[in-house]
DNA sequence: AGCTATTTATAAGT
DNA sequence: TACTTATAAATAGCT
């Protein structure tokens, strides 16, 4: 095995995107591993803090795996019993959110069970304001890119072919305009100022349980806590 | 430029052994830190490979904290009910999963208090996400603030200093902007679309508290705004 | 809450 | 499915 020649065989790790992946081998491999990593994680929580917890995972085929400290049926009874906020109480939360003004209003999911209890809607807005934060996220991302000294690249993503963006430039193109607005924008309230012109509005955007290997051909349930291992038929 | 003193000011990461740790503090911090790194895989396992999973955990105070895909209920329904007839069987199909996950969160503290604290949790959880979210776009501001004064971004236009431009030529680079933004919103548009609709195929779930679609798809393109984006994340 | 320096987790490739 | 390798992420110890 000593072949110097052969030194870089690995692209290493590559960043990917949060998405759905379309491989269907692909996403097994993926599940398989991110799996183990889930629950390994879970077990150390529960470890290291003292942590009660329950992890039920079905594979994209549906078969379960799971894990619990100090047991599934414990930790699910538990969080059960004073489930989910009985009296709903409307919690029409605004979203304090000060520069963006328009908020992506379409609501055509009305096949939500009758009985849309107010820990959904919570559930809801919990999920727009992450969302919101990722967006955030990645466009200071781009900004700080930018800041490196990337009109180069800026401009070829401006020059290329939108059809041909992927998601990911289209953000960093994004993060690029929206800077690019900023000054334009100052400039022109600046000319308009000095010159009395018309005015261009640019708005800104918006355990210690054990490990019970249960192994089956298609449906697995495991006792009682501890890891549920199933292998086999993905 | 001499800044020679501002080197190792941390120790880093060090190693430690999975095992309870003792001090009340350090373990709350652990807690909180791990929680949300936990919460974080279990979300993207679901979206990377369509996985539908529950995840509770009970911290040592016994305040809970949860995520499910489609919902938690489902996940426990169906992992009790013990009937492995999995909703989506193996079927040549890509599985029914949206580019994004719904996160969910329900608290009341103690095991005793009243219900109203739920709302009261919930509460603090919102605004502690609001209060990220600003701290984002702060940060995002400081940066277009450092930005500004280097330069912007776009085309021709790009390598030049808005400063320097006239009226005319800002009035051209709005346009042109303006039409790459239509182009890159309807891109973003399909993009999305696509995704939607291939995973959207059946969404029918026993337990009833199907899946909700959180329609960020659609997303609105205001006049002067940016494009909408956005998929689960946590 | 924000920072680093490291340890871990993993995407690709075999 | 199990290794290997090069990187992306998570996070322990501090401030």
């Amino acid at each position: 095995m000593m072949m110097p020649r052969k030194r870089k065989t690995s692209m290493g790790r590559q960043k990917i995107e949060i998405k759905r992946i379309e491989s269907e081998e692909a996403r097994q491999v993926c599940f398989s591993k991110r799996r183990a990593g889930l629950f390994k994680k879970a077990n150390e929580l529960s470890v290291l803090c003292g942590a009660e917890l329950a992890l039920i995972v079905f594979s994209p085929a549906g078969k379960p795996f799971s894990f619990g400290h100090p047991s599934v049926d414990s930790i699910v009874d538990r969080f059960l019993s004073r489930g989910p906020a009985p009296a709903p109480p409307p919690h029409p939360h605004p979203l304090p959110l000060p520069p963006h003004a328009a908020a992506a209003s379409a609501d055509r999911r009305m096949l939500v069970p009758a009985r849309a209890s107010a820990v959904h809607e919570l559930d809801r807005q919990y999920s727009e304001l992450t969302e919101r934060l990722e967006a955030e996220r990645r466009r200071r991302e781009a900004l700080e890119a930018a800041l490196r000294g990337q009109r180069g690249a800026a401009a070829h993503l401006l020059n290329a072919n939108v059809e041909e963006l992927g998601l990911a430039e289209l953000e960093q193109l994004q993060g690029a305009l929206e800077s690019l607005r900023w000054d334009a924008a100052r400039r022109v309230d600046r000319l308009v100022f000095e010159a009395q012109t018309r005015s261009l509005v640019m708005a800104g955007d918006a355990g210690g349980s054990g490990f019970v290997p249960t192994a089956e051909g298609s449906m697995v349930i495991p006792p009682h806590g501890g890891f549920n291992y199933g292998y086999g038929s993905f």
